[in-house]
DNA sequence: CATCTAATTTGATTGTAATCTAATTAGATA
DNA sequence: TATCTAATTAGATTACAATCAAATTAGATG
């Protein structure tokens, strides 16, 4: 089940005039003036509405001479109330940043040579870098701050503000001047 | 349960960020960096959301020390997102347009002397106005066109306005000059 | 009590959604 | 084929929603 999906579903019922409009078809069937009369609207707004209702597939049209009654998949709305529980756990993890676009985001901030271009104003960006730059380091070790330094320095030379960033980005913390790798689970990515 | 209920949780879960937040929350509490990291988005703006999702109850908070951690009410979701499929059917149109609406409605266009003073220029009060015009008349007789104008003249001295407002919304309709009353189904109120 | 961190509120900006009137289209029927 | 009815599309207007940067608040801790 798709994210999009789901969202477009919920904002669409998420919509006065629509939920209306699916409770007066849980009776039956019934034509646009009809609707438009029951809910004080024109057809043009009711025609809006029908169109949403008829993309997310809750509902569907039987025409009778000139006369176009539309009826309530009830079964689809069912389906698709209940999709929002079924959604998300760790897979939505990789929706929110693929590996593609990592790897298209490190691309483009890192020069053939190894070095960093700059560090991305983009913070989710930036956060993507900062995991990329602290991958030679381990869990667990003490580092002291100038071997911290030698590490950053590999790829950019502002190696004070980039430790700063690991520290507020939670990848990393200091006590009394020495620094150790936050576990995974308080990084921001 | 309330329609506004209804439409407000699924205008709330009908956007992008929120079903990502409620996603990756079905993994456990975060706090509020943690989220703005993952989602690549500022913390006001989670906290915007936040508020939102709390509005709807599905989620909580606890502290610990300086941070927030936003948890899941997976209960209440689950129970929001099925009341959907109840709502509706009869109840629901006396929502649409309520009996003390009417009342005051049609308190404003006559007079005390049980004349119209005008007839309504927004359709669902002109409907309202036309059904309450319509009650002398029975359903299953034949009219004279002069029989129809001699009712609605008690009320208001268009009777040609009024009269083809009759046939136009479907309260009644014209064969070679006489008049009948439709069923009600076809009444758009 | 001074300061730090995380969260929230404010104000501004930008994009999207709901509704209407007027014009158009699609079928049905005489 | 001309005409009627119902539905839809187009265009304009107005209201609302998502986001951010900057300022503020609320707890925690030295």
């Amino acid at each position: 089940m798709q994210l999009d999906r789901v969202v477009n579903f919920h904002k669409t019922i998420g919509d006065k005039t629509r939920i209306k409009i699916i409770a007066l078809l849980k009776d039956g069937p019934l034509h646009g003036q009809a609707l438009a009369g029951k809910l004080g609207l024109t057809p043009p707004t009711i025609s809006y509405h029908i169109t949403k209702l008829r993309e997310i597939d809750v509902i569907y049209q039987r025409r009778d001479k000139n006369t176009i009654y539309f009826h309530l998949n009830e079964k689809k709305l069912e389906f698709m109330a209940k999709a929002i529980l079924e959604i998300g756990g760790e897979k939505v993890e990789s929706l929110i940043v693929s590996d593609e676009e990592k790897y298209k985001i490190i691309n483009n901030f890192f020069n053939n040579d190894g070095k960093l271009k700059n560090i991305p104003a983009q913070r989710k960006k930036k956060l993507i870098i900062l995991e990329h730059l602290i991958k030679g380091l381990k869990v667990g070790r003490i580092y002291q701050e100038k071997e911290i330094n030698e590490h950053i320095k590999q790829f950019h030379e502002d190696y004070a503000t980039i430790r700063r960033e690991f520290i507020m980005c939670h990848f990393m913390n200091r006590q009394n001047g020495e620094y150790e790798l936050n576990p995974k689970e308080m990084w921001l990515i």
